[in-house]
Formats: structure tokens, sequence, C-alpha cells
RNA sequence: GCCCGGAUGGCGGAAUCGGUAGACGCGGAGGCCUCAAAAGCCUUUGCUCGCAAGGGCGUGCGGGUUCGAGUCCCGCUCCGGGCACCA
């Protein structure tokens, strides 16, 4: 766990923690060694936002929200190993998180880079393309991103792109979180195309394509408007209305340009540049224009437009009046049916050397073409960028370079971590980071030559932080290295990551880039997995008023009130009990009765346990109740189990109070001291994980000794066995009557009671059956002719 | 538009392999205890017809498969989430 520290704990927190400290003590008492430990990732823009606001230091103000979280989570009975207790800020993790930085420059994995980047006015910083929600708004403030052309620092996880996909395979992880990231890396296989430029024999224009087979189709090209040749080949009489184009495009960001056009509905801005490019399969002349709805970022930056086969070029066409050639015939009646661009499967038509071919073998015929007459090759091309990790803020962790005249930006020496901010710095509204402001920090010298140098003041995404924590957690008290080699070889990978879906792409890539590049350079051992996360449980959210339950909403409801009144036990069974561990909850006006109602259910154990093992309790012979009860004792053990086993922590629960619920009529009725005792010794182990506070409390008073670190119950297998049943006897599906008889029951005694059966006759009204199912010993069922 | 989830009493939810729908809890009703209350305990609680015994209906809607469907198949509706000019 590595929570961001926003003060007392909220619901969401305690349920998470809930579900893993039950994870943690139930494999405990299974015997396994469990490594479970909680750290904070500490740096981030709500602790500078408020030293704006009230002067406090950001780490002032940032020790004190951890001192309240870890209170809360401290009250709420869950083990960690507090010895290793991480921060992102203590200097001891900054010098190993600017170590990982800088052996990522030095393998060419980190790289500075001037580029569009998504800026947000709102928190005076850029974000990494994960930090923009589709709307164009930064997750954090909501703010309208803007693009701007800066130099910043990239960490290279494109080059992980096909790795990241394939690895996501063979992990425990739910199927939409997969999902999430398949469609984020967004691979694309296809072919680049070099395009003729008329009359410019110096120059070719690449263009990508996932549909090589369509390229007799193409009709018309496209660059986007920031595309480097863009100015080159416009001819004069176009330069005003390209200009013109390419200044509104500039205007927006590329996220938001691509999020305001709702598909292809919306015009297809662009224009014609005057130059003219070669269709290299037929060898027609083309136009090539220049329109928004051509990204920069992906692929070439530019495209060969098949209005018949892709929608938006087909809306694009319609608009500027170009020709559509078909080269897949599309099915009966298409067009009649209002079908525009069709781009699914077919025979090749219109296409020279590729009619009569279906798409797949098209694609690789042409692939083959232009390779041949060396005018294209096959390519892939990913969704994913490179993740941006500057950020222009004061608390986070400094990127440890500094900037010089002569060298350029050279590495801080690795003997001179950490780099750390000064402490006696101005927090201003300005928007500026104080460590621009900081001529002190700012000025250094430069380590090749030593030249005076200009310090780096940018910061690191706290995303930085928070990728390689769980290695550190295997061994914080390396004070030689980030971590040592045999400690995250014995750990890794984590066996059961619990966490919301929130952190579906950012944080569970990043973490994954990051174990793969840690390796790569050198700083982990090459036989640490390469997966981080085996298993992933993505917990639901606790909503309140339809929106989740977070201190920046104000819907906070703090666990310290249920902590005094009803007391953590009931507060953690609460979140076991009241629904799947991964379905949201809506906070109402009801949930005080029902956590309430789990706080009267371990009063309910409390007193039963209290008054066992009783001394007036019978001994010696069972009677057929006390049998009955041992049974139930055996079966809740094994339900519990397999409950837990499974994460269905509500039914858990509820088998527990069913239990709790069978044992109070049981001990009102002259128990049997020994099935009494039983009963109740394999509940508190049962409910231990769940309620570890009360169930210590009740286990100590009885035998004097600690619950804590006893192994996990097992049950009898001959005791988990019934041996009488309710058999349902239908008549057409329909129950008619319910009988008692002995598990072991045959099929033929089974359908003799059932036909025996007074309700049966009635139901049957004279009717003769003509078929009896059995399904000893549960059911009958009766069916008649016209039944 | 595409891809995932989901829809069960007044409410949260259970039903693990196609076999008793509604476990467990909340809320409601009635009772016991008490001078009274709180707490606790007991009974009851899907809808509906019936004095009762008992019957009918019932898992978003419409079909289908099956002796039997909350569960499987086909077609919808609504809700939630993800993706969406990615060539």
């Amino acid at each position: 766990m590595y929570p961001y520290p926003s003060g007392p704990a909220h619901q969401g927190h305690v349920r998470n923690y809930t579900f893993g400290d039950l994870v943690v003590r139930y494999q405990t008492m299974q015997g396994k060694a469990v490594l479970s430990p909680l750290g904070f990732d500490s740096f981030g823009l709500p602790a500078e936002n408020a030293a704006i606001r009230t002067g406090t230091h950001p780490r002032v103000f940032t020790d004190a929200r951890i001192a309240e979280l870890k209170e809360s989570i401290v009250r709420l009975g869950a083990v960690y190993d507090w010895r290793r207790e991480v921060r992102s800020h203590d200097p001891s993790y900054i010098h190993w998180t600017q170590l990982i930085f800088l052996r990522l420059l030095k393998a060419g994995l980190a790289y500075r880079a001037h580029a569009p980047v998504n800026w947000c006015p709102g928190c005076q910083t850029v974000l990494a393309n994960e930090q923009v929600l589709p709307d164009g708004r930064c997750e954090r403030s909501g703010d309208v991103v803007e693009t701007r052309d800066l130099e910043q620092w990239f960490f290279k996880i494109t080059t992980y792109a096909d790795e990241l996909l394939a690895g996501l395979e063979g992990l425990e992880w739910p199927e939409r979180v997969k999902v999430m990231q398949r469609n984020w890396i967004g691979r694309s296989e296809g072919a680049e195309i070099a395009l003729e430029v008329v009359g410019r024999p110096d120059l070719t224009l690449t263009v990508f394509t996932t549909r090589p087979d369509t390229a007799f189709g193409m009709t018309y090209a496209v660059m986007a408007p920031e595309h480097p040749l863009a100015d080159e080949l416009t001819t004069a009489e176009q330069r005003e209305a390209v200009a013109e184009l390419r200044a509104r495009a500039a205007s927006e960001s590329e996220i938001q340009r691509t999020a305001a056009a709702e598909g292809a509905s919306l015009e297809k801005r662009g224009v014609f540049t005057g130059s003219w490019v070669v269709n290299p399969m037929n060898g027609e002349r083309i136009p090539l224009y220049v329109a928004d709805y051509v990204l920069m970022g992906y692929g070439t930056g530019a495209i060969m437009a098949v209005p018949a086969e892709d929608q938006r070029d087909w809306a694009f066409a319609q608009l500027h009046g170009l020709p559509v050639v078909r080269t897949v015939a599309p099915p009966e009646r298409w067009e009649e049916q209002g079908g525009e661009a069709y781009s699914g499967d077919g025979v090749k038509v219109n296409s020279g050397f590729l009619d009569g071919l279906r798409v797949a073998e098209a694609k690789e015929a042409a692939i083959e073409f232009l390779e041949r007459e060396g005018r294209g090759c096959r390519k892939v091309n990913y969704r994913l960028r490179d993740w941006l990790i500057s950020r222009q803020r004061f608390w986070g962790c400094p990127i440890p370079v500094v900037h010089c005249s002569v060298h350029g930006a050279v590495p801080v020496p690795e003997d001179q971590l950490p780099v750390l901010a000064p402490d006696d710095v101005e927090f201003l509204p300005s928007g500026q980071s104080p460590l621009a402001l900081h001529e002190g920090f700012k000025r250094a010298t430069c380590p090749v030559g030593g030249e005076p140098a200009v310090r780096e003041t940018d910061t690191m995404d706290t995303f930085v932080d928070s990728s390689w924590y769980f290695l550190r957690f295997c061994d914080p008290f390396d004070a030689q290295a980030p971590f040592s080699p045999a400690a995250v070889v014995r750990w890794m990978p984590v066996d059961q990551y619990i966490g919301g879906i929130e952190h579906a792409i950012l944080h569970l890539m990043y973490a994954r880039f990051f174990t793969r590049a840690l390796v790569d350079v050198g700083l982990a051992p090459p036989d640490l997995p390469r997966e981080p996360f085996r298993r992933l449980f993505t917990q639901g959210m606790i909503r309140m008023d339809g929106s989740k339950m977070s201190k920046s909403k104000g819907n906070l409801i703090a666990p310290a009130r249920y902590y005094e009144s009803v007391g953590a036990d009931a507060l953690r069974l609460f979140h076991l009990f009241v629904g799947p561990p991964t379905d949201d909850f809506d906070w109402s006006d009801q949930t005080d009765d029902v956590i309430e109602g789990c706080g009267r259910f371990l009063d309910r154990l409390w007193r039963l346990a209290e008054r066992a093992p009783s001394p007036d309790g019978r001994s010696g012979v069972l009677s057929g109740t006390d049998v009955r009860v041992r049974r139930a004792t055996h079966r809740t053990i094994q339900q519990v189990t397999g409950d837990i086993e499974r994460w269905s922590y509500n039914t858990a629960v509820a088998h527990c109070m069913e239990q709790v619920n069978l044992l109070q009529r049981y001990a009102q009725d002259d128990p049997h001291a020994e099935v009494l005792g039983e009963a109740l010794d394999a509940l508190l182990h049962l409910l231990a994980p769940m309620a570890p506070h009360v169930t210590a409390e009740l286990w100590e008073r009885r035998h004097a000794d600690r619950l804590h670190g006893r192994p996990w119950p097992q049950f009898d297998d001959a005791l988990v066995i019934e041996e009488t049943v309710t058999m349902v006897v239908q008549v057409n599906g329909k129950v008619r009557d319910r009988i008692g008889v002995p598990a072991a029951i045959g099929e033929e005694e089974a359908r003799a009671a059932a036909l025996a059966s007074a309700r049966v006759a009635d139901a049957l009204g004279g009717a003769t059956p003509v078929r009896v199912v059995v399904r000893a010993p549960r059911l009958v069922n009766v069916v008649t002719a016209d039944g």
C-alpha cells in the first residue's frame, strides 16, 4: 500500500485496508510468510497549494497529514510492518529515485526533447497524456489543458510497448483492466508508404496505414497541421488558407482537438496545399491536403486517404468533392441501405494485381509489392507515447541534472546525490515554482568542465516515486542501493495487489514499465520477474450522492466516529458485509443502521462467548442436537474458508452470523460443553481476520493465550456431509411437496417416496405420470402428458 | 458508434455445476421484559386471492432450448464504466 496522505482516512481507505488486512491475516493463519508494508506517496500538489495558501512548508503540511492518516489506519487494526515504512519525500528515498533517473538516462531510457506538451493552467505544470481526461481536461483540477511547446524530460516507455502488451496475458488481473491497458497501448499493424511529391524529386511524404490493401483507392493524401513539411509543400496561392488552419489547430491541445470532434459527423476542417503526390500503386496524381483530423503524434503525421473504405475520409471527400474509388466490394445493397465507407472484409476490386483476393491476403500482397518496389515497408504503430515526467513544481523529486552552456544537460554525479530542494523558499501564488526563483539552488557547477551551470528546476511526476516503492519495501534498510537483488527476488512479484480502478492505466502501467527498465539497466537482477503484480484485485468505490468519496469532494466520512461508537471491528465487518468487494457502494442515510447492525452482531458474539465454556454445560454422550451443532460448525468452517478464497467476504460474514444465531439458540437449551466450546473456538478463528480485536480478546478470556498466530481451522470431511436433506417434489416443474430424506437415498427410493406423497397425488388429480425425473436426494419432478 | 459490466422484496444483497428464488443484514409490524423507556429476546415480513387449508403470480422486457431457467441461447430496454478522428 502506498496511499497519498490526504489527512484522516476516508471510507474508501477503510474498505481497502480492511480487504488487505483480511488477506494478510488469513494467509498468515494459512502458514504463509506475508510481507505487508505501508508507505506514503507523499509528494504532490495539494501540499504545495496549501503552502501557497497558508505559508506552511509542504513538508510540515505533509508530515501532519501522514500522522493523521497513519493514526486512522493503526486504529483500524490493520497489520503492517511499520519498520518498512517509506516516504517519497524522505531524502533517503529521493536519493534512490534520482539514482534510478540517472541510470535510465545513461541507458537512453530517459531523454530530453522539445515537444508539444499538455499544460494545465490550474496546476501550473505540464501533464502526462495519461493525466489528461478524454474531454481534454486535467484529471486533477478539471481545467482545460493547453498545448505548449516546451523542452521536457521523458521516459521511453514506448520501448516496452510490445512487451507491456504481451505481458498482460499471463496476469491474473480483471479483464477490464487488461482491456484498458491494451487500448491505451493501441498496437496497430500496417505499412508505411513513401509518396513521391510531383515536381519535388528531393522530397517524399511518408504515410502510415493499417490498410495497405486499399492503396489503389487512395484519391488524396492529408498531412497534420503541425507536419514539418507542411510549410514547404504549401504553394504561394494556398499559403494564407493553410496558415489560418494551422494557427487554429495550434491554439487547441491535441486531445481537445480529437475530443471536440464527435466521430465523422462534424466538418473535417482542411485545406488544399496546392501540392500533388503520386499514388504508388497506379501512378495517379492526387491532391495533398492539410487537415486537423490527422494528428502529428500518431504514425507519421500524414495519411493516405481512401474515402471508400474509411468513414472519416469519406466525410472529408464529400465535403471537398474528392473522388471515391471502392477497392473492396461492399455487401449486397450496401449503398441502397445508406452505406457509405465500407471497412469490412470482402473481395478486392479496382486494385490491379490485388483483384479477387480477400482483404487479409491483399494486405500481405500489397506490403510485398511496396517492399519490392522500395516504396514502403511493414510497420507496427502504437498509440502509447513516451511518459512526460517533468513538472514545474516544488514539491516533488528534483531532477538531478545541471545545464551547462558548454556541455548541455549534464547528469549530477551519483556520489553527489541526493539533490534536495532548499528549505528557504517562498511560496507565491505566481504560478512559478519556488525552485525556479531560488538563485542559490539554481547556481551550480558543470560536473564535466567546471563551468558555471544552472541547475534543473523541474521535479519529477509523482508517479515516478510510486513506480518502484514496492521494490524498496522488500529491502528499505539498504543504505548503499535502492534495494538488494536478493531481497527483491525473494519477495517479488507481489502476490496480491489491491487498489481502485482509477489506477488501471497510470500507476499500473508505469510500475510495469519501471520493473522492466530497472532490470534492463542493471539496477534490479535479471531473475526479477518482469511483471510486478501477479494478481490484482480492484475494489469498488464508495460513492456519496453519486460521486466518489474524497477529500476534494468534501463528502468524506471519517472512520473515527465509528471507532468511538461501535469500534473498528464493527466498521470492518460492515465493509466486508455490505456487498461484493468489487461493487461500488452508495453511502446513504441507512448506512449507519447497517454499521450498528454489525456492532449488534459482535455484541451477541460477545455475550455468547462469555458464557462458555459453560461450567454447567453437559458432558458425556452427544445428543442428536449436539451432533447437528457439530455438523453446523464444520460446515461453517468449510463455507467461510471457501468464501474467503473466492473473495466473497459478504457471504463469509453472513455464514458467521448464521452460526451465531444457531449457537445462541443452542446455548439457551442445555448445551454440551465441548460441542459449544468447539463451535465458539472455530468461530473466533474464522472471524479473526475480519474482526481482530474482539476475537483476540474473547480468545484470551477463554484460553489465556493468543489467537494471533494460530493456524486456520480445518473441517472434518465426515461432518460436512449432511445426513438428512430436504427433497423437493415437483409436479410439472412446480414445487408441490418437500420431504425429509436420508442424504444417501437411492434413485428408486426417492421416486417411490415422491409418488407416495399425498400432495403429489392431489396435484396429479388422477393424471398419469409419463416421466419421473429423479435427482436424488435433492429433487424429483413428476411430469404428466399435458404438463 | 465500438467494447465491457449490471438490472432479483421497501433497501443492501444471497442462490458456487441448469434443480427449494429471496440466505444474511437493514427497515417495517406485533409481542415478551419494564412503572415507563433504552437494551435485549421472541414472532412475522416478495406480491396477491382466501376465514383457513390452500391457490395464483414473481428475478428489467419479448421470444427460445429444457422435465425444469435468476442461471443457457436469440432479440430488445434502461443504468454504470471504458474507448472513440489512432489512419
